[in-house]
DNA sequence: CATTCTTCCATAACGGTGTTATACATGGCC
DNA sequence: GGCCATGTATAACACCGTTATGGAAGAATG
């Protein structure tokens, strides 16, 4: 493999520190002295730290999308769903700060994705490799569909509330709202997923059985 | 009523700025040349920008929750239920960033709720004036199950599933996922909102029926 | 009334941040 | 060799949060 260029240790960097120390260690003089360069080169690769931010979004949005990929499909459509669901989980809280930085909810220092504004525009249309995730979840809400598990309808409609309830659980669990962690997904986690499942269509007992081989209980 | 001292003045200020420019806007100096006074204000007041943001997301939960309070009860629960969430989303999308700055989803100039990391316990348990929300959400999924509406169970865990939908959904639609403001409502709110409610017992006859004398269609 | 103490704020400075203007080094190309 | 493009180091600039200092105003105390 090739060396990694100066671009790529920079955005490695980034990520290393927003892990170790939150949003606000990410800074261009520490990145250039944990790279070995000067300040300059954030701005001849990025054009200044937001652009850094970017590129570290988008590296976060492809590592989620692998890892999401890396899930193995079965023959139960709703199993594979919560599969799905529970990779997610783990890759946000795994590391949280990046996926807060991937979806312009936290950011370095004032360095958001899209505009220094929560509501200018966000980065929905702006990274497509966001849109890869989310695409991720429709197939396999489209297989559920044509498995007769879910109601037909329009895959990113039904996709979309999937998401809503996996990024607000997910949010709330990081933010420390359900107790200790893990304690949520017992009490708040798998049951929200069981329910949805079954106001989209699925049948109580099919539903909790898949959570069962996902979960467990 | 008595004059507001410069205390609230300051607050009043952080959040004008904060809904007009954004978190980055929300700065010391900026805030003394607004209200008359120097900096050192901030410091007296508040110990610090840090404590500055927590006095606002205070202020931000009450307003939020005198909101919610507002809305009025009537006789069907799972009813009272959605237009509980249809004021939680009109707040929120109404503020947004002071909505962030609430859950310390994002915070001026890195002045996050409980330290600047986003894995730091969270705010979670800080502000009880949080909890006093969520206890309203409570209230109602206590009452719907009384009223065999919903599947008799723990109120918290169930209130728990419904806000991380709604909290989901908000801020997917903040982020601009959804497209254009108003639509992901048709196509994601109001199905994610009928559809957790059938899968936590309700028919879905009667879930729809209080849905539509909530937002019609 | 005089004195002291407390509270609050203005001034000015300090350290740290992102950013930028400038100059230099390097390497490919004609 | 001459030339241009690319990338970087240095140093400075403007801005931010923060703090040390001192002063003004009022309450409390004798």
């Amino acid at each position: 493999m090739a060396e990694p260029g100066t671009r790529e240790r920079l955005v490695d960097a980034a990520i290393h520190l927003l892990s170790e120390g939150g949003p606000d260690s990410v800074q261009a003089r520490k990145l250039a002295a944990d790279v070995g360069v000067s300040t300059m080169a954030v701005y001849t690769h990025f054009g200044g730290m937001g652009g850094l931010v970017e590129a570290v979004a988008r590296t976060g949005f492809d590592r989620f999308n692998t890892r999401l990929a890396e899930v193995p499909r079965g023959t139960d459509p709703v199993e594979d769903l919560f599969r799905l669901g529970d990779a997610y989980r783990e890759y946000a809280l795994g590391s949280p700060n990046l996926y807060s930085v991937m979806f312009g909810i936290s950011a370095p220092a004032g360095h958001r994705l899209a505009g220094g504004d929560v509501t200018s525009d966000g980065p929905g249309e702006h990274l497509p490799e966001g849109q890869e995730a989310f695409g991720q979840l429709e197939t396999v809400v489209s297989r559920a569909m044509h498995a007769g598990r879910l109601r037909t309808g329009d895959p990113a409609a039904v996709a979309g509330q999937v998401w809503s309830a996996i990024h607000g659980y997910v949010l709330l669990e990081i933010a420390g709202y359900f107790g200790e962690l893990g304690r949520g997904m017992d009490i708040v986690g798998t049951p929200i997923a069981i329910n949805l499942v079954i106001g989209l269509g699925d049948t109580g007992d099919a539903a909790r059985a898949s959570a069962q081989r996902v979960w467990g209980g």
